[in-house]
DNA sequence: AAATTTACGTCAGTCATATTGACTTAATTC
DNA sequence: GAATTAAGTCAATATGACTGACGTAAATTT
């Protein structure tokens, strides 16, 4: 399952860098950069999304429905529009996708009260029921990340993360993930 | 640039829930999921690949032209099966990137001292230089992230991100980071 | 010395997820 | 009544991934 398989690692790779340097201040700007914690999140980012993708398969679903059940789950009743703009993506990527998810009775469609243009997405009762089990997935990881760490740990995790965020984007998507924690510094 | 557009995000999502419930215990198990720190982990890392993409979108390149370019100016002298192993893809997948990479003389192939059959990769001067500038990226963002927590947060982000790694894994991919930090607990 | 394994590359075909830009329909708002 | 908005659709394209098979050269094992 966790095919690592990194083998001949550090005899492969000669440690000497063989590269040519001009002068010889040439490193020195590159010497506190913070390699571990980029290649760390790369490799805890991509064991996370791997959890759910395991159970996606089965249902012939990729990451890209994850997402969407995700946010329809999380935001019951959301306009098409406004998932595209967390989403990120067009309307055209969204649409086969979505469709697909309708088709499976995971998400439904129901037509705005007020407004008879809009297309209301809902999870069906299987459909929350699947974005559940994928979020029980990613706590399971998460609880096992966090359990060895002090007191008080999740709370700097869920800050820097809320930084690592563009400031003037910050503010919706602390609306949009609504923690029942303080995050306001 | 920092596109949000959430737009009518609070008045679109009628918060009622209108999932139908076939008892009343069914939201019982849903309450202490983590959907804070999971959306805030989706958010966080998107802004964090962001900032590469945009300067890799220059050379008509793509995240995976990213990896690529960074494993090997992390790694000099690695093989194309170390490669392989460490971004889980194929040869065939790998194969298109890399041949960009070194048509633009980013990567730079050399064959092995010892085993001829070998291929070892090396960054260019040129793909140092591209490779230094985008972390550098990624730096800022951290710094920014990092700048405002109590001391000791990069250690407590360090030991999460990598607790957040499957038990078997951790080893092979510290020996990759080679953190200049203690992670071992 | 011959057989096997390894490292790498390549061919052909496919799939998933994304893109752009234009266009339509229906409904709402100005 | 006109303009805007919400949503869907069409066609064409790109990127990054996959499978499975095959070939070649070099190294290792027997």
């Amino acid at each position: 399952m966790t095919d690592v398989n990194f083998k001949s690692m550090i005899s492969s790779a000669a440690q000497d860098g063989n590269r040519l340097m001009k002068d010889s201040t040439a490193q020195s700007d590159e010497i506190d950069l913070p390699y571990d914690l980029i290649e760390l999140l790369f490799f805890a980012y991509r064991e996370f999304t791997g959890d759910p993708d395991d159970v996606l398969a089965e249902y012939d679903f990729g990451r890209a429905h994850h997402r969407v059940l995700h946010f329809v789950d999380r935001n019951p009743g959301i306009m098409v529009t406004d998932l595209l703009g967390i989403l990120r993506i067009t309307k055209q990527s969204l649409g086969r996708v979505l469709k697909q998810l309708v088709d499976a009775e995971i998400i439904e469609q129901r037509e705005g009260h007020h407004d008879r243009r809009q297309r209301l997405l809902y999870t069906t009762e299987r459909g929350h029921a699947l974005a559940v089990d994928l979020t029980k997935l990613q706590q399971k990881r998460l609880e096992r990340a966090l359990i060895e760490l002090p007191d008080g740990s999740d709370e700097i995790i869920r800050k820097f993360l809320l930084q690592m965020i563009d400031p003037d984007a910050r503010a919706d998507i602390l609306k949009l993930v609504r923690s029942a924690y303080d995050l306001s510094d």
